[in-house]
Order: C-alpha cells, then structure tokens, then sequence
DNA sequence: TATAGAACCTGTAGTAACTACAGATTCAAG
DNA sequence: CTTGAATCTGTAGTTACTACAGGTTCTATA
C-alpha cells in the first residue's frame, strides 16, 4: 500500500503519521503545511521530509499546545531558534496546563461533594441539585 | 438600574445570574431557556422565577457539564426527578473530569522533563524540540 | 488494455458554546 | 420631546477539526 521510493501520497503520509488525511488537508489550507507537488492529475506528492515536520505539528498538539504555539514553535525553529525561545513557549504552555489541573481538581471536589451528600434518596429534596441552584458569591 | 417588581429586563436578568446577554438568548434559540413574554415593543420581559433557572444553567456549565448533560439534568429535575438518577449523571461527569485531570498530569510530566532537558543552549541542540520530532509508538 | 474499485480531489457544512458585530428600534429619564 | 442607553434580529466569527457530496484519478488484476 505505502510506496517505497521518495515520494508519498496523502494516504502514505497519513499512515506514517498517524495524522488523519482531512487534517493534513486542512493544515495545508491554513498554511501550516506547504503546499506539495502533484501529479498530473493533481493528487499531492510529499516528500518523506514532511513526515518529521507533521508528526511535530501532531505531537505538540497532543501536548495540549494550540495551532497558534505550534506555528511559533515551527516559526523558532525554522530560523535558528535558541534553546531559550522554546524553552520559553513550552514553559507559558506549561503553566497553561498547571492552570487547568488545578480548575478541574476544584471542580472534583465539588462534584465528589455534591454526590456524597446525596443521600440516594426518593424525590425532590437532593442537595446536589439544591446546591447548583444557588448562586455562588 | 434593576426594576424591582416581578419582571426583568434581560439586562437585569444578566444583572441578577451573571449570565451575560447573547448568551441568555442563545439558551433562548436552543431552547433551554423558555421564550418570555415581550413588552409591545418586543422586548423580552421575565419572571423572576426564571433566575434559578438560569443560575443553575451557568453553574452546571461551569462545573464543566456539556449543554447536552444540562439538558438531562433539567429534564430530570422538571419530571420529579429521583436522587439516584442525578447523581448517576454526575457521576458520569466525575469520571470524565478525572480521565481529564490524569491526562493533563501526564502532560504536565511530559512538558516539565522537556524543559528540564533544555539546556538553555544555544543553537539547534534542544532535546525539547527533537523529542517533539520523533513519533510515539 | 480494459475495467473495477480504492484513493483522491474540491468545496461546503457541521460540530460546541458561545461572542461580536451591524444596523435598526424601543425604552426610560430629564 | 429629546437623548442616549438598552434592546432587537440576524449573521458571521471563533477553534480545530470532521463529514459529507459529487466528481476524478490511480492502480491492480483479468
């Protein structure tokens, strides 16, 4: 199925990425892929170099980091980037993510309450529900 | 600014639940808050009674709770609801907000040992960014 | 070489949960 | 009565894709 010599169809690319065909399309359209070659009947044609380039796009984003960090990155490393630019990002994106933990470890809190103090009960006296009907603050 | 007799502005009703404006009619549009009554001129006029309602809309949103888990719950609450059943649906919710937390942690794991790695070099040597190029599996 | 069917093409619309306008109308206070 | 704040409708934009429809091209096999 995947060809062997120098160049890749969309599908090979995908494969060798793990990236899905209508997203590399899709990150082609906003520019974060070059546009490639193409055959005569205008299917693209990747050189295997792309391959690195998009499983970075894919990895970051699994990372959390958004489109608009990935381009940075791409953009810092395509001119020379020092090691303290990136390492500048990663750290933002860093407390991005500590940020988050700590919201959503709240919110567990809040939601572990709410079910212990609903006793199971018959009908219409749950302090789960009570409790979100009253306005915090 | 806020009248105080039995109806609302929806500007006061923003006032009164901290839900801001377009947002009060976006619930309107998708049906989660009921279309109220209109002044001759077609401004929305609402009971008082609708605060507790959209006070819980916000606050369930802002425990993380989808529009869709919103709509359950009030589904729940409208028809005599049983305990068990709503905290079947915040248990269902918990579980998505631990997955979330565990996946964040090991984020936050992977991007530390990132910049932990960084030397804070100079040019192309950054194990932050290679570790970015190499997929996973 | 003919052909079937897999792979690919473009372009548009849909997703979630809003936010942000534009351009018009209505309301409340002085 | 006038002015300016508030509200109205409707549409488009946001993020990061996914999912078509309807057509064309490629490739493997007979």
């Amino acid at each position: 199925m995947i060809k062997q010599d120098k160049t890749l169809s969309i599908g090979g690319l995908s494969k060798l990425t793990g990236c899905n065909i209508e997203t590399i399309r899709y990150y082609e359209k906003i520019s974060l892929l070059p546009a490639p070659l193409r055959t005569n009947g205008g299917h693209r044609l990747y050189p295997r170099s792309l391959q690195s380039r998009l499983v970075f796009i894919c990895k970051a984003r699994s990372l959390g980091f958004t489109l608009e960090e990935v381009r940075d990155l791409l953009e810092l490393i395509n001119r020379n980037y020092s090691c303290d630019e990136v390492k500048q990002v990663v750290l933002e994106h860093l407390g991005v993510v500590k940020t988050k933990i700590n919201q959503l470890v709240r919110l567990q809190n809040s939601l572990e309450s709410m079910v212990s103090q609903c006793a199971g009960g018959s009908l219409s006296d749950c302090a789960a529900i009570d409790s979100l009907f009253e306005r915090e603050n």
